[in-house]
This record gives structure tokens, C-alpha cells and sequence, in this order.
DNA sequence: CGCAACATGTAAGCGGTTACATGATTAC
DNA sequence: GTAATCATGTAACCGCTTACATGTTGCG
């Protein structure tokens, strides 16, 4: 999903600046994309122009300079729209699947190394799990319930085949 | 993985043209990349003029214009390069996971067409998997089995989830 | 004979990543 | 005071996607 509508669609659960965009895109394991301020800004701005969020508040809490967004109704249709015509594929994808594939042209070290290290980064991601105590969705929708929950049982099944099946990555 | 590097990888298997390449990507699902010629057959043409594979044969069982690819020396080093240097993320991300994440703005009726549809589609694809016979892999190696193992275990866990929480997405 | 599959390529455009650039506020 | 975090943006580049363009071979 392109930065623009993951946007507009966050939007839609309150208002938030760019910053607050971006640590809860962050927050929720960069679960659909992940990006860095090069892109938010821009769509931000991209979004403003065409009518499809506003800015709310300039200054709130202290800080400075903080542009505050909100979706607006015509914004809201736009996103309901866009979302409706979709079709959504759930491709998954992944640089380790990539690499593991090619991993014939791995030395044996580099490759337990590799495999020991995402294992780790991946018992960790599936504990440390629903932090998203973002500003955005006080109660968290069942949604973003369903989603994190989906996430984390994709983990989870990683997890047990990979420790299952690592013999198959063994030079043969 | 960019398409350079996928299609270095591919070639390190053995020997195929820009075609062969594009039906492997197809028939492993789209695993770790999806792509049309647009992008293989610029590839193939960077690697080449870095000498990083090289044609072998142009004419191969009847078939016109057929430019057949082989790794060189050069082009396996420099694979077995970046594949070392690479910290591969396992970031499960799909169009589907953010489409439901903002399915508060759907119709019921749409949401409910949506989700059968992908079930559906799963279905089927981890019901197809493995008729990946390329001629590329003869023997297919026991990492692609591991690869295409962890698809189908994962397409699985989605399916089953999707079944048990599909409550979830309906409206609060 | 016509259609599907085989087979290769080019060019424009779009969008994201990366690096750069700047500055305020808070906590130690 | 100084480092980390908050906060926003710009510009260049890179690479993929999409559409276009063309021609062959084999099957029914």
C-alpha cells in the first residue's frame, strides 16, 4: 500500500502529525510498510493539496512547529473508496525466504549465523507484541486486534518450522 | 531482493533465458518477488555488461530469438558477496493485512465479499503448491523445499487464523 | 486461419529511499 | 552542556511498473 493512502487511512482514526505517523508505523512492526520521513512528509503534503486532510492545530503541548493533520469528509469518502475497489493479495514476502533460497553459495558459519540472529530478532518481535500504545486508537480497534494477532501467529509459525526444518538448509 | 540479484541467483541453478526466469518467479508464487519482463530483461542486460553472466547459446530447440543466460566466475563471487554482506528482514507484510487494518470503512457486504474471495485463493494456492517444475533445479534442492515448505506453513496459519478470528472484523 | 503461448525488448513516469539540512526541547 | 529525542522538510537518485512495440511457433 503506497505512503499516501496508509496515511490518509491512519488519519482516519484521529488526528496526528507526521511525526506521530511514523512512530506508529514503527510501533506496529512495520506491519504493512515501513518508510522514513522522506516519505510521510511528502505525502502529507501531496494529501493537504488535494483536499483530503487539513491541518488542525500548529502548536500542541510545548513543541515546536508541530503540524497537526485531520482527515477531512471528502478525504474520508476518497480513502472508502479507494479501499473498496482494491484487491488485496496476500503475498508474503520476506529477504530471508530470498536468501535462504540462495543459500548454496553461503559458507556454513555465515549461514548458522544468519539463521541464529533472525531466530532471536523473531522470538523477541513476537514477545515484545502489542506496545502499540500509539495516541491513535485509544481502545485499539478489533481490526488492529485482528491484524497484530495474525502477525504474530505468522511469527510464531516461522519460528516453530524454521527450528523444524533447519536441516533441509544443511549442504547436502 | 532486487531483480539483479534474483536473477543472479536464479542463473546460479543453471543456465536459462529472460523467459525461463519469469516462469520460475511465477510457478514459486511470486515467493520473493513479482515482476514482468520489464524489469528481467534490463537486468539480465546490466549483468551481462558487468560480465556477471554471459550468453551461452541463442538458438535452443526450434525457438526463435532464444538469448540462454550462464553465471560466470565473476558473477557467482559477486553473488556469494552480497548474499553474505545482506541482514535479511523477515517483514511478513501484505496488501491484505492492510486493507482489513482499515476495513472499518468498507461495507459489510464488501468486507465479507473480500475476505471469502482471498480465503478462497488461499485455498487453492497452498493446495497447488510444488508443481514448481522447472527446468531450472532438476533435483529440486532441499533449501527450496525449505522456502516453499515455510510458504505453504504460513499460507496455512493465515487460512486457519483468518477462520477462528473472522469476528474480529465485523463492526463494533 | 486464428489464437495462445513463446520470446524480447524500450521508454516514460512514478514513487520511494537516502542523504542532506535545520533547529527546538528535554533529560542527564 | 551535551546528547537524545522531537520535529519538519528538500532534492537527487534509483529502480520498478506499466504500456507500448514487434514478431514467431505450434495447436486446433
Amino acid at each position: 500500500m503506497d505512503a499516501k493512502t496508509v496515511c490518509l487511512g491512519l488519519l482516519s482514526f484521529g488526528e496526528a502529525s507526521g511525526y506521530d505517523l511514523k512512530k506508529h508505523v514503527e510501533s506496529s512492526g512495520d506491519l504493512f510498510f515501513a518508510t522514513g520521513f522522506g516519505s510521510i512528509y511528502p505525502a502529507l503534503a501531496a494529501l493537504s493539496s488535494k483536499g483530503l486532510i487539513e491541518r488542525s492545530r500548529t502548536t500542541g503541548g510545548g513543541r515546536r512547529d508541530r503540524k497537526v493533520y485531520r482527515i477531512t469528509p471528502t478525504g474520508r469518502s476518497e480513502l472508502s473508496r479507494r479501499l473498496a475497489m482494491a484487491e488485496p493479495r496476500h503475498t508474503l514476502r520476506s529477504e530471508l525466504f530470498a536468501l535462504l533460497y540462495f543459500s548454496h553459495l553461503l559458507s556454513t558459519d555465515r549461514l548458522t549465523q544468519i539463521v541464529d540472529e533472525r531466530l532471536a530478532a523473531m522470538i523477541a518481535d513476537a514477545r515484545t507484541e502489542d506496545l502499540t500504545e500509539s495516541s491513535l486508537m485509544h481502545p485499539k480497534p478489533s481490526r488492529a486486534q485482528f491484524v497484530a494477532g495474525l502477525r504474530r501467529a505468522l511469527l510464531e509459525t516461522t519460528i516453530r518450522y524454521t527450528r523444524d526444518h533447519r536441516k533441509l538448509l544443511e549442504p547436502s
